[in-house]
DNA sequence: AGTAAAGTGAGCATAAACAATCATATGCTT
DNA sequence: AAGCATATGATTGTTTATGCTCACTTTACT
């Protein structure tokens, strides 16, 4: 375990429990305790979090954790919403897809219904159109026959591969899609769909004024976190798929706003 | 082992597990630990990971990242045309790369151009602008920071990754390009440029009239091949470069046509 | 307030990793 | 085939990461 995995690890406990002591991450990671206060001045330093005697708490900035320090596991939760999601879609919609890991699971979990697949007798429409402003789904998707890719245009973001700005704004004026799959970084009653970047949260929120339904995709952690920019409010999302993890009063309240729960 | 391939696998032991150590890249690919470093200098370099003491751990975009990096087959012809297109690039200009594996290959030695790497001091306008219509452009270089990624919108094109149809020319038809890197499906003087269908054709034809200067990037191989649709005739076109295989007879008409010929 | 216990930062030692350099090998061009 | 450029591996002195000790500070409890 070399030292960015560990401070990864650190995040990672602080921002699950609210606080580490030292002692304790010193345990967990297998390291001096002189270690870890030097990786907690480090986290510190970056104001990922605040030393305390003892150990360390979480900060604000901490919940909103940029990618660099995401880890790529939780896959399976994500892949199962995603997989209840692609159970909503019929043949012959328009689906909109934004960018993000969880809607990319969902763009992976669409190419993978199998009845889409293109049959014997040469059928000249295809089986689903969607529209998408992430490049990383259109690549992934491109070789799929049996689906029509419509890209808006755009400047792309590395940090998120999503396509914004003005061109990718003209050419959503011109679709009309059915569903539109959103994923957000942060979901609340309060507030609605956020993203981290006011760009994209333009061009999602366009995504969504485009689409007859709006469907949020999103595990229990969004309903957590704060982000940026608004996508939209609450009341324009007619449903959310999300796990078992999420609170049972933040679901009594979206329920109340009319809101569509599903828990994969 | 070659270092094209190496470099891939690197990346994709990264992308897998997270993180690398220089001793474990250095016994499973068999090189020495200061190969490894090298190697994960030149990566960090183009911010596909993140050096740390020991080791390198994946960057929140190499996350993502649709292995696609993996190298095509090691086409020698096609980079050395590219490397020498990429040359021809200075600072701050809009590039426009159209679909194809000659042109993928001139994105990929553009990106690879050091001298357009971030520098300590932060620079905030991108060294270059890339306008591409190939979906598969866009998501490899979308994690090369240096690098303005503006994708055309439009419909998918399996076969070539490219992007098509109305949207596609909406976008073009708003923007100014410096050089365009055209790649082709044939190319002779007096059929001029062609593509193998027609919508790509249309949009390639766009990208060539939004532009200052247009070099055709071409194997020899394209002069003898004929393709359906044409893009644009012989006299748009400024400079093509070739390799050395090409007939002498060609070249010289295809000089007498003002065109500019480049041996790679 | 006084005292004990725990936590802390600084300095130091050690081992690992590193950058720089050079020599050799490999491969590509002419 | 010769020559040039590039890639690789070994060597060496330097840097970094880590753990340990020790003098000092903060916290907690009487």
């Amino acid at each position: 375990m070399n030292r960015q995995q560990r401070l990864s690890s650190i995040l990672e406990l602080v921002v699950e429990k609210g606080s580490v002591e030292v002692d304790d991450a010193s345990r967990i990671l297998g390291v001096s305790a002189a270690t870890i206060r030097r990786d907690f001045d480090v986290l510190a330093k970056r104001q990922l979090l605040t030393r305390t005697h003892g150990g360390a708490v979480a900060t604000g900035s901490s919940l909103g954790l940029p990618l660099t320090y995401k880890v790529a596991k939780d896959d399976k939760v994500k892949q199962r919403i995603a997989k209840v999601a692609a159970e909503m879609v019929i043949r012959h919609q328009i689906i909109g897809i934004n960018g993000g890991t969880t809607s990319t699971e969902v763009a992976r979990a669409l190419a993978a219904r199998t009845e889409f697949a293109p049959s014997d007798s040469q059928e000249h429409s295809p089986a689903l159109t969607v529209v998408t402003n992430a490049v990383n789904i259109a690549a992934e998707l491109t070789v799929r026959h049996q689906i029509k890719i419509v890209v808006t245009g755009g400047v792309a973001r590395p940090q998120s591969y999503e396509l914004i700005g003005p061109f990718a704004e003209e050419v959503l004026r011109e679709v009309n899609i059915d569903i539109t799959f959103l994923g957000v970084s942060a979901f609340n009653p309060i507030m609605g769909a956020a993203a981290n970047h006011e760009d994209e949260a333009k061009v999602n929120r366009q995504m969504v004024q485009r689409s007859k339904k709006v469907v949020v995709v999103a595990d229990s952690s969004k309903f957590t976190r704060t982000a940026f920019a608004t996508i939209c409010s609450a009341d324009q999302i007619d449903t959310i798929i999300t796990d078992s993890g999420t609170d049972e009063e933040m679901l009594k309240e979206l329920r109340r706003l009319g809101i569509e729960i599903i828990i994969a």
